[in-house]
DNA sequence: CGATAGTGACATGGTTTGGTGTCAGAAACC
DNA sequence: GGTTTCTGACACCAAACCATGTCACTATCG
């Protein structure tokens, strides 16, 4: 067990101790997606997770205080990759459709991914809804400088982000519990029309 | 043990054994309100529940098959309640106001609905997603037609119907996790103004 | 009054879980 | 080759929970 993960450690299959010590972190969020993607969270116990992971349980807490941890940390994986992917549309001259189009095409590659956004992080525990809510917020930020510059107050933009936000990502939730029935391009299209028009009220008011 | 609530059985205290075992009943799902609406759904036992109802389990297994029965019971008539009050206000001339203010007030007046409408009941099982899904799409239909006559296809007024409510449940969502720091009219003003230009874009298309 | 249905407090069995510990054997170092 | 680190399988334990059962006591009915 190594508790200071600087020192190199002996070398094990020609792999350095901390570099094992990743892989094995690598393999339970793989795990994780698998797991809390289909079975869902409260119905994953740490057994699975490492039954999945391949791995025992010694090295689940190795790298994750609990169960819950690990939630986070998967969690907080899918949305850094998913922003980073958002955000190199951004300033694309259809930045709208691009975007969303990075947004429904993720959800729609990996239907796991899905279900860990959109369900299994709710209600957990105070400091996974916090986690949730930067998320939302930034979300928020991010569709909101899409769609144009401000009209009214911080308040009303706020308020609008977040109508923003709960539009696109319950369309995306709807169509993925529709096992995604109309093709992703007219859903992407009708929802940048809708993110406009958004816009358009806030800058109207 | 009443197995048949069409018998009388015996009065007890000169209630009727079927107004006993409805009483009951209720006293359990005002306890499920208090308990999933701040401890929480997966935080809550039976025993908890019972002790907050003032009865012993086996009045619960008399009128519920396990707790997540319960919480179906308890969502289904939240959410009953709440659609026949905003299903009132639909006729008015200030009618998407009108709706949104009960909307909110309801949230308002008690945050443990809220808990249990945005939180508790997600990711909790099949069947009780199912039931979700079915309010919202039944809240998706409500405020489709507050907003005026279709314009497109099919397709198309559903997923725009799904942004309605995506936008309103996730303002407030995000209104009461913010501790409702907004003033209600307020939110409610800006929400209606979002509706509005989410119709006139289906009206456009 | 006596018998019975109803009630409430509590006991019990069986299962599952989280988290820790043990231990033999494989791989690496000297 | 001998020692040490690393690995994986599994045992263990206390706690919690669900669901059912037991049993004394109370209100009702005949």
């Amino acid at each position: 067990m190594r508790e200071d993960p600087a020192t190199p450690g002996r070398r094990y299959r020609g792999i350095a101790a901390g570099q094992r010590q990743e892989a094995r972190r690598q393999r339970l969020l793989d795990a994780a997606l698998a797991c809390f993607g289909t079975q869902g969270y409260h119905a994953t116990s740490v057994r699975a997770l490492c039954a999945e992971a391949g791995l025992t349980e010694r090295y689940f807490y190795e790298s994750f205080a609990n169960s819950e941890d690990l939630l986070r940390a998967v969690y907080e994986t899918l949305v850094a990759r998913l922003r980073a992917d958002m955000a190199a549309m951004a300033d694309r001259p259809d930045s709208v459709d691009a975007v969303l189009g990075v947004y429904f095409g993720a959800i729609e590659g990996d239907p796991r991914i899905a279900r860990i956004l959109f369900f299994e992080v709710l209600g957990v525990s105070p400091a996974v809804d916090q986690l949730y809510r930067q998320a939302m917020e930034d979300f928020a930020v991010l569709l909101a400088d899409l769609i144009g510059p401000a009209g009214g107050d911080g308040t009303r933009r706020r308020i609008v982000g977040d109508g923003l936000v709960g539009a696109v990502v319950h369309i995306a939730m709807r169509w993925t519990l529709g096992h995604f029935g109309t093709p992703r391009p007219q859903v992407v299209a009708i929802c940048a029309d809708l993110l406009r028009a958004m816009g358009m009220a806030d800058r109207r008011a």
